[in-house]
Order: structure tokens, then sequence, then C-alpha cells
DNA sequence: CTCTCACTTGAGAGCTACTCTCAATTTCAT
DNA sequence: ATGAAATTGAGAGTAGCTCTCAAGTGAGAG
């Protein structure tokens, strides 16, 4: 899987003002009906759409929240992860080491967060209605990787290398998965009859995601060498053959 | 699963002294022959064992080590996890801070760390051998539940508790599992004949672990009432089932 | 039994992520 | 333009964790 491909950090909202207000939420895709099934581009429409008409204020903050991400990518380009102190971000991205945490509410999460997980979350409850589950997840995340792959892949590589080399990082980007868990499997129960917080589902979303982590450490440890959309798809193939070794 | 049943914590080794040189490490167990495959002490014979014929020192810093755990326990249990100061564990302990930071790397270890890790190895390579890998971790959790069960039931439910409770804990229990995971790998894949970093063994694994971590929170999320062990017994048959939903 | 060496400990200084509060400034709506 | 709401910076504070150094304690050799 990509970076934190789709799995968004959220914990902890960034404290009261620009984050909770910020991101159109989990409503705003849904709604623009006829999804272009592009090979490419499924999961990308969904993210430019609403960012258009926006006052200035929304715009600032996301100038702001782009401004810490990028002067963070830089520093730590430069001088590693533990190297780098929140103190340095702010002054690179000229602000005040408050706003950092008021924008992220930790400093892994500046290089993990993306939004992916409410779009994820609305295709999946737009798939053909008896749709197995794995079939569901394979669509979602192979998309994924192919949205994030295409829109950022220079971001892509550097987290994933951070995922692999920082401890802390890939321990966030952990929970984080751990809750875009949670979150698939209401919705893949909702689709399957059954009660919102059924173990076999939450099982089996967990250990679908669970292999997927394994997989996009284990490309990582190659240098990103072999295709990242090759090794999902070895993780669902083996799935697909019900797990057996 | 139990807590971490079996995942001990062994990241950021607690310093130089008494960390590295205390465990009897992965050697010891294997020794001794004759495996009495007793319902309900499978595990449990391999940790005794060689906690005898210990020196003077040794015996001191199991001391500490102990003291150390029961009195964040008994804190925790009365003011919260986060309410309780690694100052005030040290005082109630009377050892000094810094000598806490020797015997356990984070504030999550003293509450996680347990010793079964390489027990499971031990237990592992040592099952028949043409038991498919699944067959194998069911026989090693299921032990190793109960082993625990049995051990320290009452910290089982308290650290469950915090598993469940507090995000830093679980995040920690995470870290240590996907250290299991790999190097229950390792095994795995010798005993399949394969490479030790083959993606698909890794893929298995991370599976299998996280369908557990899944299965416990739920465990620990319904108040402890189900039985834990079967709880997991869900999770494995639900492999056994091929995973489908 | 004792002397020496290695190990363990406590004290303390230091760093940094993160929280909280408050006053100042900026955007938005009317 | 004016008042309300939101965003920001400043600053002080907490706690986990690291590192260093000197003092104390157990282990083994002679």
């Amino acid at each position: 899987m990509p970076d934190n491909a789709g799995m968004a950090a959220r914990t902890k909202s960034p404290a009261p003002s620009p984050g909770s207000s910020s991101g159109p939420s989990a409503s705003g895709p849904s709604a623009d009906g006829s999804p272009d099934t592009t090979a490419e581009g499924y999961l990308a429409q969904f993210l430019g759409a609403q960012t258009v008409r926006l006052g200035l204020r929304e715009r600032k903050k996301q100038a702001t929240r782009n401004a810490i991400r990028r002067a963070t990518f830089t520093l730590i380009e430069e001088q590693g992860y533990d190297a780098t102190t929140i103190e340095q971000i702010a002054a690179a991205a000229e602000v005040s080491p408050s706003t950092v945490f008021r924008y992220f509410a930790t400093k892994e999460d500046i290089v993990l967060t993306d939004e992916y997980d409410p779009v994820m979350l609305a295709v999946l409850r737009e798939r053909p209605e008896g749709e197995p589950p794995l079939a569901s997840l394979r669509f979602l995340l192979t998309e994924a990787v192919k949205a994030v792959s295409a829109h950022e892949p220079e971001e892509l590589r550097q987290r994933s290398r951070l995922i692999v080399e920082v401890p802390a990082v890939r321990a966030r980007m952990t929970e984080t998965m751990a809750q875009t868990s949670q979150a698939l499997s209401v919705v893949l129960a909702e689709r399957t009859g059954r009660a919102p917080d059924d173990l076999e589902v939450r099982m089996f979303t967990a250990a679908v995601l669970g292999a997927l982590r394994e997989a996009m450490i284990y490309w990582g440890e190659r240098g990103f060498e072999e295709d990242l959309l090759a090794v999902v798809g070895r993780t669902f193939d083996l799935f697909e053959r019900g797990l057996t070794l």
C-alpha cells in the first residue's frame, strides 16, 4: 500500500480551531455522481473537487498547513527526522510553534497526514451491492495507491522511508491504520448485514490492513525497487487463495 | 489474545546494564526435554525453569524490576495512567527515576513487558515437522493465553484495560506485536523452506497477529466478560475457514 | 579474607514534544 | 464600518527520556 494511503491521522484533533473546521469532511464527494472509472484517477477526482470556492480564511489555513508540511519535509531531508525540531519547522514555515501544534497533533502527523480516509469510505459505500468484502477492499486500496502514486509520488517515497526508518512514525501510522480499519469495518458490516461491531468483520479488515502494512514495509525495505501496486497485488492474491501458506 | 501475551517489548534495550544481561534469553527452555502437554502448563514450565540458581546481583535486579512494576500497577489503579509519573513510580518503588529508565525503555513498557517471546519461538521450533503454519500459531497462542491467564490473571486484566483505554499503551503493544510477528515469520519461513524474509510468510503472520490484536481489543471492550480463549478460538476459526466473510 | 574490577545506582543537568492560557490581530457578516 | 468569531504568537509549564559522572555494591582471584 502507499504511504499510509488513505489512512488519515485524525486522532486528537488539532486542538480547537483550524483542524476541526478545515476539511470538507466525509460528505462532499458522493454527491457529484457519474464516477468515471479512469484507471488512474478514480479517487483523485473526489479530492480536488471542493478545493475551490473557499473564503480567504480557509485558503490561508490550507497555505499554512502546506507551508508547515513542506518545511518539514525539506528539513528532514537535510538533517533527518530526529534532528529536526518543531521549533525549526515553525521557523522555516514562518509560524509560531504553537501554530504547528494547532495544525498537527503530533510531529509524526506532519509527515503522515493525508485525507483519503473519508473518500475511501464514500467509495466503499458505492460499490456494487453483492461485491465480496475482499474484492471491495482490493479495489479501494488499489485505487488509493494509484491516486497517491500519481498525485504526490515524491512525498510517498519520503514518507515510506520514514515509516521504515523511524519507529515513532511507523507506530503512528499503525495507529492510524487501525482507525481506518475500524471505519472500514463499520461500513463492511453494514454492507454484509451484520452488527456494526461484529468481531469477524473487524478481524477480517484488521488482517487485511495488517498484511498491507507488512507489504508496504517490505516495499520500503527494498528501496522502492519493486512496483508498489504489484506488492499490493500479491497481498490480495494471498488472501484470495484463502491465506494458505 | 492475552495482554500482549508473549509479545515482549525489547526495542530500545533498557540502556546499558540491567536489561541486557538480565533475561536468560532464548536458549534455556529447549534443553530440558520431555515437555508434558498438560493442558494448562505447557508454556509455564519453560518460564519458571531457570528462575532459580541466580546470584545475589541477578536476584536484586529481578526484585527491582518487580518493585517497579508493582508500584506502577498500584499507582495506575489509584490515579490512572496519565496522572502517574515516572517520578512517582520511582518514589514508590524506592529507586531513582534513572533506574526506572534503566529497566524499562518507555513508560508503556513497564505495563506491557513480559518474556514469552523467546519461549514462543522455541516452542514453535519444536512443533511437529509438517504442521501447517496456521495450526502452529494456533497452538502457540492458545497455550500463551492459557499460561498468562493462569500465571498472572490480575495483571492480564489491568493490562488489557490499559490497552483499550490508553492510546500510547495500545500503540506500544502494537509495535511490540509487529516485532513478534517478524520473529515468528523467520521461524515459519524456515519451517516451510522459504527465504527468511519471504513476503507471503510475513503477510501471513502479520494478518494473524493483526486479527488477534483486534480480538483482544474486542475482548477488552466488552469488559472481559467473554472467555478470552474462546475469542482467540474464533480468530483462528475464521482463518481456518480461509478468512471468508 | 581481602583486594580489585565490573556492574549497578543516584544525582543532576538538559533536551524536546506537547499543553494551556491570554492578549493581539485578522477575517467575516451585517 | 462595527461587532463577533476565529486565528495567531508569546510565554510559561509539564513530563518523558537521555547522558554523564561519581559513589556504592556484588563477584571472583589470589
